[in-house]
DNA sequence: AATGAATGAGGCTTCATTCAT
DNA sequence: CATGAATGAAGCCTCATTCAT
């Protein structure tokens, strides 16, 4: 949850933060499993206490109901996709970035976003306009990001087409939505790798397209 | 199945079936109404029969459960893209084509496909595989037939990169896909004029890019 | 619940109403006993369906929620005491009215009102607002009714004190109240003939008190 | 039981336990502000820790359990409605001496008898035999007590009825406890002053009554 | 065909109570 | 002595489904 603390915990002598994570992201990482498999509203609290290892009180505790476990869920995926784009702005390359990014929903380490659960997140913020402020906000911030990427990058500028760095932003984050909705309709037996080659195969074609030269590449 | 056409079909080929909307057709419609507002898991019987003015039992004597109801709607939903499809293909051009396609969602006669739905219908396909199966073997029509009138289409000769047609419709698809859930973001209070135009933007601008011949446009 | 039908329903072949008390009129009549036995907050929804012997949810078709009950049940009380005020009008004497009045809580047929029903309605006033006004209701009419019957008595005439008619009904009042309140205390296997002749002998020695002409009756 | 006086206690008779206010004292003070704003079953174990300041887990040290506070808190009302019969006995004339005894629940210092507890207390005694006995027996005791404040008052030697001192207790003790109910449908915002005087007014009317020689006054 | 009363399992939430620290 | 995290039973309420009319 703060990969920023190694910068500061390297002396000491055991990182509690780490090894125990607080009942809180606990709860919310069982939430994510749940919510994925089962979606928000097919989610019982008692899954969610069985997932988590603990007593169904519990989770009251920490979150005032079912609803604030999904808006934590929903905030946690806020901080996690604006971590995914720090990354994405170090990449030496803006393909590497836009990979970086949008692949992060099906090959991060275990508890992290799952397409099934942005797909409920966004079917949720049609009828939550509190969700739906969230993933606005989540949106806006990481377009913002890749439209500056844009800007900044060689390969933009050396472009075929006219149109602009936030309207290729646009392009790429619809196809890049596009394509996690299809990651959906995959047995769910495929593995994360193949999950990814899927995605990028597509989406690779997308800024191949946009972001190449000229026609020249293929039959150079 | 529409009961009603066994007793009056018998002589007439099939004209009743259109203009008094059978039951099954009236719960549908019902149906999705409740669906594209509450969600799929949210809705309850009773807000379906309410929606439809009939009685609750009532719909357990045209499916067998809420599920039947759900299946139903996609099966639907399937035959509604057809023919949504089957229009496309009379569009004299690839563009009237496609924007005849993407625009379904958004600004048919009421009870019409809506994108909330959509996305919790490939919510819904991503734990119950009945569905998955079913929006997979939609999409899959839908594609092929995007294929195929691509592969026709003069433009798409003249364009300056070198995908196929199969590339290009999947590309198409996802941009599509990318917007119907970006659509789900949109205030409630927004027209589905609006709703249709701020899609169209986008996709156009894909296709633009895709089927125009250079960085100088075709006519140059 | 509706005696008045009498006076309409005479010719009717079979009565319904009467039979077949309604279902409202069958869970409070279960609620009555229960909220007696238990109070209102120790009672479960479930023990109130299992007295009326239906189930729980079917509580819920005739009731917004078990606060609804106790306010339904509040009003019921309220119309009851009315229709004793009316009864109480009509005999012949003010210390026979009275007594009609006093003793409806322990001697009326089974599922009417109870003294500790009473208690706790008290109880229940003095932190819910609306059944506050509603007791503060019924009392008021209560007591003007009463007030009045004292000011046409000639009973009331004849005394030696100099306390206005409203002055009597509220000591009057208070004096069942608080034999009410006592009666609480009785062993629950006390009958309800024990109950009202205790509760009896303390109020008439009240009113013989207020009614009397003299202190000739005891030793002349 | 004040488990302090144990370390301290060794050499001096019994000083500390005033002063400081052991914890049983300061969480039955909580539980009564509790128990009068919700009463006994609405109060949760947490809201008298909090009320008191201390954690949940603390009351369990100083009872075995909820029910054991209910019954504390009886036992002391018991202790504290001795005490106030034996203020009463003390002053100079019988009126003098009921005023003490029947505004005792309204007027004392903060964390004492209020009404809405008395009323819930009889509630409870309705349905838990023990606490029956508990009330009965306070009672008991304040009537007692009474009865012979009266036996032995010149007033009521001069009276012009023919009721025995008990049962002029008896008829007192009513009308006290029919005001204290009534008190419960004041609105809280009533000060204590306000509702002292309301109760008075009506109980003197009996006294009045009750222990005056003559229509006309005793000193006419 | 149609109704809607009825059922009861199951979901959310609270709370008395325990116990490791 | 004191804390408050943890448990799990129990309460309120909803809802899919059935069935007598």
């Amino acid at each position: 949850m703060n990969e920023r603390s190694f910068i500061f915990a390297v002396p000491m002598p055991q990182p509690p933060q780490e090894s125990i994570p607080d009942r809180r992201t606990q709860i919310l990482n069982a939430a994510m499993i749940c919510f994925a498999k089962r979606g928000f509203h097919q989610t019982s609290m008692h899954d969610i206490s069985a997932e988590a290892g603990i007593s169904v009180g519990l989770i009251y505790r920490y979150f005032e109901n079912k609803e604030a476990v999904i808006s934590a869920m929903a905030d946690r995926h806020k901080r996690e996709i604006n971590e995914v784009l720090e990354r994405a702005r170090q990449a030496p390359t803006l393909l590497e970035s836009l990979e970086i990014l949008f692949t992060a929903h099906c090959c991060e380490n275990s508890p992290k976003v799952q397409s099934a659960f942005v797909v409920d997140l966004y079917a949720e913020a049609s009828r939550n306009p509190q969700v739906a402020n969230l993933v606005r906000d989540v949106l806006g911030t990481a377009m913002e990001g890749v439209t500056e990427l844009i800007a900044q990058s060689p390969e933009a500028g050396r472009a075929s087409h006219n149109l602009t760095p936030s309207e290729l932003a646009e392009l790429i984050f619809a196809v890049a939505r596009g394509m996690l909705m299809y990651d959906t309709l995959q047995p769910q037996e495929m593995t994360e790798g193949e999950r990814r080659a899927r995605q990028l195969e597509v989406t690779r074609r997308l800024w191949r397209l946009l972001f190449t030269a000229e026609t020249e590449p293929a039959y150079a």
